[in-house]
DNA sequence: AGTAATAGTTATCAAGAGTAACTAATTATG
DNA sequence: CATAATTAGTTACTCTTGATAACTATTACT
């Protein structure tokens, strides 16, 4: 077993950071084609996924805090993609995609999966399980504590 | 060998989004002990290990659009820790440095190392070098044709 | 019943990035 | 060599996305 090298240390985060902004930029390329931004696209993803969410699971489970999600999750009602379900606590607001925001989701997903799979290229399914588990891991020791 | 699942494609990406904020909310903690924020850390980082370099120079390595450059060296040079090197060229805003920089870099860095240590427990160098390398080939693939 | 805590909103501010349009300097071309 | 094209950087302006503070309404606790 190696000993720790902290040069390693440096560069990883400083790869995260030099990986972020060319992804992000891209990422917004696309959306752009279906009017959305990237933090409407996560936030239809995740409901897409797991149903009907609360505003605080939304920020709990994006990092953000409730003001944030409260403007994201508005813009995204205007524009007919989410709607409101009824619940037994009326402080909660919990909320849904509606047909078309399902639609739209469909339909984005065609366009991110593609662009995806280019730029993941050269790189095995075992090796992108690897980067998954690594992210998740380290995401896990920065929310420690937090909420 | 595995056939290449849809999945993964999708959770690799938006394991990316999830892990960036916590870890922009957290470096951004660290450097505001030394009133600093990212954007300024990444250019001091570039500098301290590759020597003097042009704005255009940065903004093809960070991703970022030249009056973004800017603007980040403009208030690093007002703090203090940036001075132009004179050039042939005299287009060219060629930027190092000051000792001040030199010393503000090395404290900040002890902070941020501590930081990162902590949040890549129980993730061998190996695994390390491995995101390293995974980020870097989707980088490049990334910026494949850009610039 | 009265206090705590929780969910969400409103208002305001800031970082950081982009685009468009510009100047000054250098290179290329005809 | 003179002029056109390219390159480096700047200025002015806009936008997204996030944060904080202070608030209301509802629910849970003691």
């Amino acid at each position: 077993m190696e000993v720790i090298n902290i040069e390693t240390f440096q560069r990883f985060f400083h790869q995260l950071v030099l990986l972020y902004r060319p992804f992000e930029n891209r990422l917004n390329t696309e959306l752009s084609k279906h009017q959305l931004y990237r933090a409407q696209w996560s936030i239809m993803y995740y409901m897409y996924n797991d149903g009907s969410v609360t505003l605080v699971e939304l920020s709990h489970y994006l990092g953000v805090e409730k003001p944030t999600v409260t403007r994201t999750i508005a813009k995204l009602e205007e524009m007919g993609y989410l709607e409101p379900v009824p619940t037994k606590d009326k402080r909660e607001k919990r909320m849904q995609l509606t047909s078309a925001g399902r639609k739209v989701y469909q339909e984005v997903r065609a366009t991110i999966d593609e662009f995806e799979q280019e730029i993941l290229e050269g790189i095995s399914e075992e090796e992108q399980l690897e980067g998954i588990r690594l992210m998740s891991l380290i995401r896990k020791n920065l929310m420690q504590g937090e909420f």
